[in-house]
DNA sequence: CAGGTTTTCGCCTATCGGTCGAAAACGTGG
DNA sequence: CCACGTTTTCGACCGATAGGCGAAAACCTG
């Protein structure tokens, strides 16, 4: 029962770890979780974990990603992991204990047993559902600009995504609906953006998977 | 630790239940599986469940489900169950027990706990990887023509599919190879059928996830 | 050899994603 | 108050891909 909890935070995509305090790897940070109850299933319990370190009622998204069931992945007797994915959308910032702290998926710090395995799996699992499900929701504010939402993606998948495209493409599907609403601009000028929200808060698959590719990775196989 | 171990089997897709011969939920069929050892990961050890059910060197592929946890899903003591998907090629038969049979997914017998919940999945785990993988390898035989892969895919889809969409769509992606040799035509005549293969054995997932959708599902939201 | 059957292949069309550039709408500084 | 830079927005074009159709190929039977 273990949970990587991923947010976009200052323009890159982070995962929150707590330090571990005793052995075995004292020191090193690892994903919150813990056992599971008699009367709760996974989900549930996972929740109930994750409530000592965040307000649970900022995770706008959990889900199942894999069971990691290594009978080394930790010392001593063996520990079977049911590990999740969890999001928090960016316009929050939860109050975490002192022990735990926010990381860019990118530089993590030195990591406990095969939690490092589980964020890559948490950061494939998001940037695939990215681009045929309407996830986004779940990292982004209720209502935001076409460039902020670019940033969102951008950050989270690695690579670029065009404004243009981005727009056209959730449009397209369905899933985006302007406010009405806009921006002031910002001290350098520019036209003021429009706002945008997504249509629905539930996860949904969108049929056509087509993919938000990154840039100029044209061609495949004969 | 529970399998849906499915396959195309006369024409529909098919998946491998046995009989409960005691109570709980006696006479209902249900899923194979087991407990899980103390030196085995999860994969390892449906493996060896299955073992007993039918050859598993026929298994052409294994890969997690998801957790179901449900407090109630069984009675008594809760179990946490992790359900796995396997696939057997077409054309072989495998030997069973006398307890255990293959039931279409569409016919279902009375099934035991939340098995049938658990079937379900597999089947949208399979229906889904079928358009955004080459996972069709796993259900055809080493060789196959055309023809032959589009009852496959139409079985397992639950629609019809076009054989020329489907010959192009799999060889654009570089998933599909002539074999050179060719069948004999049927008693009624025409043209011999060409042979194929896929190039890969090995599980790969094609980037711009293209989707085999069911004929004629035009036009989606605005 | 005529007719039926099955497979194969090329063509046409619709749609979608990628890219670019122009136009819109703002602020600032001379 | 007007020229200029900035940012957003929108339309246009292009390439690639999937869906559909029908003709041609290749075989059998009578």
């Amino acid at each position: 029962m273990l949970a990587a909890v991923l947010q976009v935070r200052a323009g890159s995509l982070q995962v929150m770890l707590w330090e571990r305090a005793r052995e075995p790897h004292a020191h090193r940070w690892s994903l919150p979780g813990g056992g599971l109850g008699d009367d709760e299933d996974v989900e549930a319990s996972i929740r109930r974990q994750l409530a000592e370190k965040v307000d649970v009622r900022q995770l706008s998204h959990v889900e199942q990603l894999a069971v990691f069931s290594n009978p080394a992945r930790v010392p001593g007797p063996r520990v079977v992991a049911t590990a999740f994915l969890g999001l928090v959308p960016s316009h929050i910032d939860p109050v975490v204990p002192s022990d735990t702290a926010w990381h860019p998926v990118d530089a993590l710090p030195a990591t406990a047993f095969d939690h490092e395995a589980i964020c890559r799996r948490a950061r494939h699992r998001l940037a695939s559902k990215l681009s045929y499900t309407n996830l986004g929701f779940a990292l982004a504010p209720p209502e935001f600009t076409i460039s902020a939402l670019r940033s969102l993606y951008s950050a989270a998948l690695g690579y670029k995504v065009s404004a243009t495209n981005l727009q056209r493409v959730l449009s397209r599907r369905g899933l985006l609906e302007p406010t009405g609403g806009t921006v002031q601009p910002g001290p350098s000028g520019g036209r003021p953006a429009a706002l945008f929200r997504f249509v629905s808060g539930q996860m949904r698959v969108t049929d056509p998977f087509a993919v938000l590719r990154p840039p100029s990775t044209r061609s495949l196989g004969s």
